[in-house]
DNA sequence: ATGGTAGGTGTCCTA
């Protein structure tokens, strides 16, 4: 059985239902996991993506900022969710499919702009949230699991358009590069989108503040798939749609997409 | 070195 599933920091997904209706009738993966809802629960457009075959959602969602969701064609057996760092923020859910996939969707914070946990808090909390995920993943190490979402870290030199210039730049300092890895390693998780495309530069977010964001190519790779070694090896197919950046009032994200025979 | 844009709990907060 193929399964297909995509992630994407929506930025509101009431203002961008009618994009996310249109990845989905376009390329109809069997999993959506969006990030940055900025929606109560209960006023997500549940509706207008069950009407697409999507019946089978879990959502974590607050006013106005952060909120997650898993939008399934496949029935889910299972949801939970953690606050990593004692936020209070709806950054993470979890559910478990009928195929015993287990789906991690997680919001990373972004962590302000000073990279010193001393002159800015949310520098912190970030450094935090991704120690709390390094833990939670190493006292019950998971298997055929994928976990996806914006990490808001572009770990590897040719994930940002500059890698010196970036350095000191929240999202690809060498502290947030190291926690990353920390959580990535505890629960041995395989960079499915670099398995599938090892070398060159990939992006998945360009800056709004950017008015020319194709031909200044000013990206970074924040958005990201991975899974744990039982199933990454059936991982193939990865791609992110660059395209969408270019839609109209489109998010500052794009869809990261991979495929699994399971 | 600076400031640029976008969305929502909107004239401030976060990204």
């Amino acid at each position: 059985m193929s399964f297909t599933l995509a992630t994407w920091n929506i930025n509101s997904v009431r203002l961008r239902e009618g994009l996310v209706a249109r990845l989905l009738q376009d390329e109809a993966p069997d999993v959506l996991c969006l990030q940055e809802c900025k929606s109560p629960v209960d006023k997500i457009p549940m509706e207008a993506f069950r009407a697409l075959g999507y019946s089978h959602i879990v959502a974590r969602g607050q006013k106005g900022y952060n909120g997650v969701a898993i939008l399934s064609r496949l029935p889910i057996v299972e949801a939970g969710a953690q606050d990593f760092a004692s936020l209070g923020h709806a950054r993470h859910v979890a559910a478990r499919l009928e195929n015993g996939v287990t789906i991690h969707n997680v919001y990373v914070p972004a962590g302000g702009d000073i990279p010193d946990r001393n002159e800015n808090e949310k520098f912190g909390q970030k450094l935090d949230f991704l120690t709390e995920m390094r833990d939670f993943f190493r006292w019950d190490r998971p298997d055929r699991a994928i976990l996806v979402g914006d990490l808001n870290i572009a770990p590897r030199e040719d994930d940002v358009w500059n890698h010196k210039a970036l350095l000191k730049i929240v999202s690809h300092t060498p502290v947030e590069v190291e926690h990353l890895g920390a959580a990535q390693a505890s629960g041995g998780w395989v960079d499915v989108t670099r398995q599938d495309i090892p070398v060159g530069p990939l992006y998945s977010w360009w800056s709004y503040r950017s008015p020319d964001w194709n031909t200044a190519d000013k990206g970074r790779r924040l958005d990201h798939i991975w899974a744990t070694p039982d199933i990454s090896n059936a991982a193939h197919g990865s791609r992110i749609l660059r395209e969408l950046r270019g839609w109209e009032q489109p998010s500052d994200h794009v869809p990261v997409f991979a495929s699994f025979d399971l």
